[in-house]
Formats: structure tokens, C-alpha cells, sequence
RNA sequence: CGGGGCGUAGCGUAGUGGCUAGCGCGCCUGCUUUGGGAGCAGGAGACCGAGAGUUCGAAUCUCUCCGCCCCGACCA
């Protein structure tokens, strides 16, 4: 039982000057949390318990599904990494440090390397797959800039697994075991997430998921389409447009078009001069971007923005993806600034990528490549050629679905979970292969799943919290039942550690609050801060034999006889 | 790293050249009080982020450094 008499806790009247977001707020105001330094915390008994009680969901739903928990060392040796290439590659995200004889450590910001190495170093043959194998540790990662308490910290809480096959079926099979073993470890911890499509990105294989907690706090952007579920990252989202047909199509135009460097004063001019009622969206727009050193251009409707988050996502390799300066036209003189064209862009030396939306047959205005000139009845196919076609216009609410084609809506929401195929990136750079059953050495295939532990204490906080301070789930909170002494005879506070014993002979967490000098009205604001599900007051209503049952989530408030307290109690949180 | 803001007691804050740095919460002592963050009285707690400078005099002005928060590019 949790005695607030005694419990070291200290919760605050005000908000703490440095936090924004409701869950670091009230992480901290509640006594759950402390500052120690940027994206670096500390955790009072009430957040350790909260975070344990994750803890053990995850542990018990990985445990049933077959995987097997190991731990490493936050602390690891160089040269691990090194055979990746991720000591250089990883960057100025990685802490490091060195020992007394100058050799280089660091602390493990993902463990891919020591799980290949672990299973290579125990397993050789075919027979031994597949295997997946999880463990939850602290994870340091210098992040640019932590944020938002405990959703980006520097030092967090992750539970990783990675499963060996030495299959592609095997893989998906692997994938979807842990696919399972996530949508029933969220439900547990009381979530609503969305899994949404990722990219897989550089690192290769095929399928990559997100598990994404709506929240307006959150620092992800996904897209879901309501009418058939189709969820996706705005980077993975998908533009489905058909090729148009271009006969009829009167041939291209060049046209006199003065100070029209920009859309709006392009359209303004074609309107005035040519008529025909022309939008943003008819105009092709060619952003000029730099992509590792070299020209490319991308089109895109003259009404939407170049995403580079979601361009770069989508050219796979591309380190350095950056816009066209002044000193870049500079350099090319045959690029006119605010009238480039897409006729003829590879003769300037520019690999030439369009949206979707730039269908094949589809009609354009844009460019003459000639200062003050502009081109009608662009057709792309017969006057210009596209390299290939890349997801890069930005997306916006209302966007086709390119499952059903209903509009979809655009949410923010807490990344908690990544599952995706890692392939044998890591297992070829680390030589894993297992001998298959011709005695054939074989590289080992390997997925990847993550579950942001401590982020999720924020999320669920993020998602639960109201006005009056957390509120937890059951399955989370540092207690089911928190009982309030209300008075200050002694009869009332020996009834409250009765009942309290007696919740906890029922299998319940008992936090109470015994603390003679206390108001209730003390007490009342305590309890709705900390969050704990029922609150059960021992007060007024005791001279009829009675306490007070509350539920925290609902507000609604009961009566029971102390001897049915406790079974009405277990009733409510059954 | 670019842009914006902040650093005064455990927490929240006032104080923009002048004398013992003010207030609220919390904490300690005593008395009263106990169903919605109690009252009265007394008390402890701050080298005003650090260093240097300007000045008769600096929390306050100048410079440098450090730390923190928010917005953008990476990630559980």
C-alpha cells in the first residue's frame, strides 16, 4: 500500500515554468518527474511505478508471443559499430566517450549490432529459426533538440526486438507475429493509435508500419482516410492520378508573359491578357533542387509546395537534398529564375523528376525557359519527358485516398511503435549466415520492432489527461484504488486502511491517503492530479456506515456500505 | 544549426542604476481548523546562472561563457 504519509512525493500548485505540453506538465506538477538536464529525467515512485507497469504489459505480451528477452550494456565498444559504418554514419547523434587509455565508446542508441553479433556468435544452422529476441533498455541519443518533456528525451526507455529468418516468407511471418504482438500490447496499455504505412527508407526491405497515438501535441503528421482506413505517413503517402489523354491538345504556345515570376502574378497576368479563368492549379511549377551534388528538377502543380521531407523519402540514397540558390543559377545560365520549363531539361543538364499529379497526356502552363515568357498546352509526353515519376508535392487534407479516393484528413499523432523489415543489411555487414539445410551458407534476413517506452508514459498521459491532472488507465496507473481519509477522527482513517487491506487481499494497488494534516480539499486535488482510477472516500458519509465511490475517468460518484465497498469496487474496474 | 524567448529560495513570480531583494505556494514552530488547494502569529530558506567590465554604487548597463524553453530539418 502506498501511504501518502510517507510516500516521497511533492506535488505542485503551479505549472512548472518550462513545460508546455499537458503530459510533461503534469508528469511533473502530479510528482511523477523531474528535470535533470535537456531530454534527461528522473523518476520519482509514482512515475517508476507508471513506467514498470508498462514495462510488464510489454514484457507479458512479448513473453506470450514466443520472444525471447535479453540485455545488453548501454555502454558498447567502438568497433561493433565501426563494421556498420555507423560510428561515422550515425553522426552527431551518438554519445561518446572514452575510457583511461583514450579506446572509443558509446552509448547504444539502437542495438541491431549487438543482437546480429549476439546470435552469431550462438547460432550456425538453418535448424535454429527462426528467433526473435526483444529486451527494454535505456537508449541515448543526442538528439538535436530534445522536446516535450519525456516524448524526445536524450535518455530514453525503448523495448527493441529483432527477429532471424532465413527466409523472405519467414520474415513476414516474424513481421506479422510482431505485428500481433503490438495491437494487443497497445490495447492493453489503454491506447488509440492508428497503424499507419512508413517508409522503409535506405535501410532497404519491403514493409514498414508506424503505430501512431492521435494527439494534437504529437510531432508526427499522418493521413488516414476515414471512409476505407487507409492510414500513411504524409512521406508514404501514395498520389494516385490517371494518365490523360492529350488528343485535342493544341499545340504549345509561347507567350509574352512580363514580371511573372512567381504563380499568383503568372496567373493575374494569363487571366487578364488570355482569359480562360486559369488557376494555380493548371500551372506546372519546376522546383530546382540540389540532390548530393547534383541538378535535378521536380514538377509539381503550381498550387502546392515541394515537401522535401516526403521528396527526399521518396528518392531513395539521397544524403543532401537542398533548393536552388542564387549562386546555383548563377552557375546556370540557361535556368531563367521564376521561367523554367521542363522542354528540354535534360539538354540543361537537369535529371527531371514529376509528382504524380503531372499524369502522362496531362496538359500544363509553365516555363519558356525565357525570361518574361511562359508556355501553354504543355503536354507532358509530347513536350517534355519525365525521368520518373516521385512522390514530392506537399499533401493536404482532402487529398484523394488512393485506396477509395475519398478525401482524406490530415492528424498529428505520437510516434510509440515502428515495425518494419530490416533485411540483411546488418547480417551481411556483420557476416551472419546460417548453413541451410544443403549446407549452403545463407545470410540470415532480420526485421526490426521498436515500442517507446517512456514515451509512452507521455502519450498515454497525453491522450487521458483532463482538466483536473492525469488519468490513468488501470493497467497503468500507480494504483487501482486510491483512498482518501476525509476527517480527522481516528475511527475514519482505521475504516480507510481497512478497506485498503482488503482491496489488496483482492489483488488491488492501494494508494492512501493517510495524512492527518491535510485538508480534504488537499487530498481531492491530489488524488484528481495523480491520476489513479477509483477514488474512494472515507468521510461525511461514514456516520451512515457509508464511503463514496469515484470514478476519476466519469466523474460519476456511489455510495457503498463499507462491507460492499470492496466488491463494488472490483464491479467498477472489471 | 538558424529564428524567437528565458535564467531571482524547492516551485511560481515582482523588481530595468540607489540603501536589510518583495510576494504567493511549499517547508518549520505554536494555537485554531478538517468535504474542495484552511486561519492567525512567529520562523528558516537567495553569494539574483557564471566570469569579466562600466560605476561612488549593479539583480538592473556592457561583453563573454554556460544552462533552459519554444518554432524549423532527424527519430521510439
Amino acid at each position: 500500500m502506498l501511504r501518502m504519509s510517507t510516500l516521497f512525493l511533492r506535488t505542485l500548485r503551479d505549472d512548472p515554468s518550462d513545460a508546455e505540453v499537458a503530459s510533461h506538465r503534469l508528469l511533473v506538477r502530479a510528482g511523477y518527474i523531474r528535470r535533470i538536464a535537456a531530454g534527461i529525467y528522473s523518476w520519482l515512485p509514482l512515475g517508476y511505478i507508471t513506467l514498470r507497469n508498462i514495462e510488464r504489459i510489454i514484457r507479458e505480451e512479448m513473453d506470450e508471443a514466443g520472444f525471447q528477452e535479453v540485455h545488453f550494456p548501454a555502454l558498447l565498444p567502438r568497433e561493433a559499430y565501426e563494421e556498420t559504418n555507423r560510428w561515422t554514419e550515425y553522426g552527431p547523434d551518438l554519445f561518446r566517450l572514452k575510457d583511461r587509455r583514450g579506446t572509443d565508446y558509446l552509448l547504444g542508441p539502437t542495438h541491431e549490432e549487438m543482437f546480429t553479433l549476439m546470435v552469431k556468435g550462438e547460432y550456425s544452422s538453418y535448424k535454429d529459426l527462426p528467433l526473435s529476441l526483444y529486451q527494454i533498455q535505456t537508449k541515448y541519443r543526442d538528439e538535436l533538440r530534445p522536446r516535450s518533456g519525456i516524448i524526445r528525451g536524450r535518455e530514453f526507455v525503448m523495448k527493441d526486438s529483432y527477429s532471424f529468418d532465413l527466409t523472405d516468407e519467414g520474415l513476414n511471418e516474424s513481421y506479422n507475429k510482431h505485428r500481433d504482438a503490438y495491437i494487443k500490447t497497445f490495447d492493453r496499455l489503454g491506447m488509440r493509435y492508428n497503424i499507419v504505412s512508413a517508409m522503409s527508407g535506405a535501410m532497404g526491405g519491403s514493409r514498414s508500419e508506424e503505430f501512431l497515438a492521435p494527439c494534437p501535441t504529437g510531432e508526427d503528421t499522418y493521413v488516414l482516410c476515414e471512409k476505407c482506413g487507409y492510414a500513411a505517413n504524409v512521406e508514404a503517402m501514395k498520389t494516385i492520378v490517371a494518365a490523360a489523354d492529350p488528343t485535342g491538345v493544341p499545340a504549345m504556345e509561347v507567350v509574352d508573359t512580363p514580371n511573372t515570376p512567381t504563380i499568383d502574378s503568372l496567373v493575374a497576368v494569363l487571366n487578364e491578357r488570355y482569359g480562360g479563368g486559369f488557376t494555380g492549379a493548371d500551372t506546372l511549377k519546376n522546383v530546382l533542387l540540389v540532390a548530393d551534388g547534383k541538378n535535378i528538377s521536380v514538377l509539381v502543380p503550381g498550387d502546392r509546395e515541394v515537401d522535401l521531407k516526403r521528396l527526399q523519402a521518396n528518392l531513395p540514397g539521397v544524403q543532401d537534398l537542398r533548393l536552388f540558390e542564387d549562386a546555383d543559377f548563377a552557375r546556370n545560365p540557361a535556368l531563367v529564375k521564376g521561367y523554367v520549363g521542363p522542354q528540354n531539361s535534360q539538354s540543361f543538364g537537369l535529371t527531371l523528376y514529376a509528382d504524380p499529379r503531372i499524369a502522362p497526356g496531362t496538359s500544363w502552363v509553365t516555363g519558356a525557359n525565357k525570361h518574361g515568357f511562359h508556355a501553354l498546352n504543355v503536354v507532358n509526353g509530347r513536350d517534355f519527358e519525365v525521368d520518373g515519376y516521385v512522390e514530392s508535392a506537399e499533401v493536404r487534407k482532402g487529398d484523394a485516398c488512393p485506396q477509395c479516393s475519398e478525401p482524406v484528413v490530415i492528424d498529428r499523432a505520437i510516434e510509440i511503435g515502428h515495425i518494419f523489415q530490416l533485411g540483411r543489411k546488418y547480417a551481411e555487414a556483420l557476416d551472419l549466415t546460417v548453413l541451410d539445410s544443403d549446407g549452403k551458407s545463407r545470410v540470415v534476413t532480420m526485421g526490426s520492432y521498436g515500442i517507446g517506452v517512456s514515451r509512452a508514459v507521455a502519450a498515454i498521459a497525453e491522450q487521458t489527461h483532463d482538466e483536473l491532472g492525469l488519468n490513468w488507465p488501470k493497467e497503468i496507473a500507480p494504483a487501482q484504488v486510491h483512498i482518501v481519509a476525509a476527517g480527522k477522527d481516528d475511527h475514519l482513517f482505521d475504516v480507510a486502511e481497512e478497506l485498503g487491506k482488503e482491496l489488496e487481499r483482492a489483488g488491488y494497488k492501494v494508494m492512501l491517503d493517510d495524512r492527518r494534516e491535510a485538508s480534504p480539499g488537499v487530498k481531492f486535488k491530489d488524488a484528481e492530479l495523480i491520476g489513479n482510477p477509483v477514488i474512494v472516500v472515507v468521510g461525511k458519509a461514514l456516520v451512515e456506515g457509508k464511503v463514496e465511490i469515484r470514478l476519476r475517468r466519469t466523474g460519476q460518484r456511489s455510495e457503498a456500505l463499507v462491507a460492499d465497498a470492496a466488491k463494488e469496487i472490483a464491479g467498477l474496474l472489471s
